[in-house]
DNA sequence: CTTAGTTATTCTCGTAAATAGAATGGAGCG
DNA sequence: CGCTCCATTCTATTTACGAGAATAACTAAG
């Protein structure tokens, strides 16, 4: 059974005859006598009953038409499903905690409005976790801290952030890397940008010198750092949507603290649902895009 | 797009790579390449993603995947419903209207409950109406009153009618043709073998020199004779299914009398519903099957 | 009754498509 | 570096398909 002789079967059902069939399909009538035999044949069952010269649906003919018309309905939608550019199916969308909790919510609510054939997965994670996951194709796209790779990927910079410093409300101003000597530092497990950020502004090469806390969530790290536990170094958007944050903030230098957010994927293997949340994203106004 | 190339597709996927599909379908690793590029090509899509010589599924990949599962599963389906010998589909039954009335409802009633994926049709007329109807493939089979031509059917013996006259009861015993001078005939229009009983045993061509009433409903035709309307022949099980009947019954010798209903169907035509109401008349109990 | 016009089918033949088999070129591993 | 595994390309052979002519069976009109 192929698609071929359904259609060609369909056909003479409907146009009541081989030769009608024939012509319609733009063939020769003993090519179509030749499809419905062979169809008959693979089937094992008589498909039309002969009489006369003439054909006539036999019972298992009438069911095959009915399985006929769905399956060629079926393949046709398949067609349309698969070759068409709009976003469907299941989109695995990586994201850093800080841009899932300022700046995702109304990009994501706008995409999930907008493709609404669109299964979104949002997994959150790390930055070098993240890219971990998108070479090993477990997402189709991230936002994360650092541009990547060029040669496996391509992106966009979508979001700016700027770094800041916190401390408790009555820590002495901090500086320079020095003044914060005594400090236990608070930051997402290894793998963070952010923290890489930290560490060349301390001019090190790790923490190992400094009292740290590894927290995997902004709202913790925000109330230890109130709590007088230490400092840390986040985003200001970030702390925007904290209200109850009660900290102290030191600026650090734009060199180290401008950060942007870019949107990554694969090379050359852009998704019509990436894409489209690429066009979403660069349309942004600029007040949901900087700090 | 055809199965063959679905398979191959589904295949792939799920055997993880070209060669352990290839084996899988028993085929040359070339050949599945061949048969991948080409489906890629009609659906204008790239369906896997190459990177390092493995193949990963692209996001058109995993939506036609889907539909690949759902079209063969499908496909499979028509081929066990057209295949299968179990009846389905639309059963369009013939029966006279006195059959219906006195012995089909019980032979219906186990059919329905017993094939349930049969939509039964059934059609109600006279013996020559129902006949044509059935060479014009508008019936699957039907029950009529006398063996049909040989050479265009087949039939089995089903039921056995006793005819019997009646009359209103104050109407003089009827013995022979002379017996019902005067008296007006009630029967069913042209095409009834039943009325053509009559006929011979009234040993005429035709009912000219009668006056005839033309009705069709025995439940009509009882009527009227019980008014003193005339006379009727009419099989004894008809009689019973009425029991408000007030009439005398006259018999006639039982060579005119004694009929037997075959179920006919059309020769080497026989489709599994027929098939299954033949065995299931078969094995019918006497008493439903005689009067 | 014959003839012209249907119908589906069978047969042969050339072409198009699919497969097998060998060869090629990366990529990963010890 | 050699070995293995992978997908792919190329070419020859086999297979499948459709065209076209011829046939057989039936219908309807002259």
């Amino acid at each position: 059974m192929n698609f071929a002789d359904l259609q060609v079967f369909k056909s003479v059902v409907e146009e009541g005859g081989v030769i009608r069939a024939a012509s319609k399909l733009h063939r020769v009538p003993s090519a179509v006598t030749t499809r419905i035999k062979q169809l008959e044949a693979s089937m094992g069952v008589k498909l039309f009953h002969r009489d006369k010269q003439r054909l006539h649906l036999s019972p298992a003919g009438e069911l095959l038409k009915d399985y006929a018309d769905r399956l060629i309905r079926l393949s046709d939608e398949a067609r349309d499903a698969v070759s068409g550019t709009s976003p469907r199916g299941t989109f695995r969308l990586g994201a850093l905690e800080s841009t899932t909790a300022s700046r995702l919510p109304p990009v994501l609510a706008g995409f999930h409005a907008r493709y609404k054939d669109v299964r979104l997965e949002l997994v959150t994670g790390t930055n070098d976790a993240l890219l971990k996951q998108l070479v090993e194709r477990q997402l189709d796209a991230a936002f994360i801290a650092e541009p990547p790779p060029a040669q496996a990927f391509e992106h966009i910079a979508v979001f700016t952030e700027r770094l800041t410093l916190i401390s408790s409300l009555d820590h002495a101003p901090i500086k320079r890397a020095g003044d914060i000597d005594g400090d236990t530092i608070i930051a997402f497990p290894e793998g963070c940008a952010y923290r890489r950020v930290l560490q060349r502004w301390l001019g090190r090469d790790s923490l190992a010198t400094f009292r740290v806390l590894e927290l995997s969530s902004y709202h913790a790290i925000v109330a230890c750092v109130t709590a007088g536990a230490g400092i840390a170094l986040m985003p200001e958007s970030v702390l925007e949507v904290i209200p109850q944050a009660r900290v102290r903030r030191h600026a650090i230098p734009k060199a180290q603290s401008v950060i942007t957010t870019p949107l990554v994927w694969r090379r050359g293997e852009i998704s019509p649902s990436v894409l489209a949340l690429r066009t979403l994203v660069a349309a942004l106004p600029k007040q949901q895009r900087v700090a």
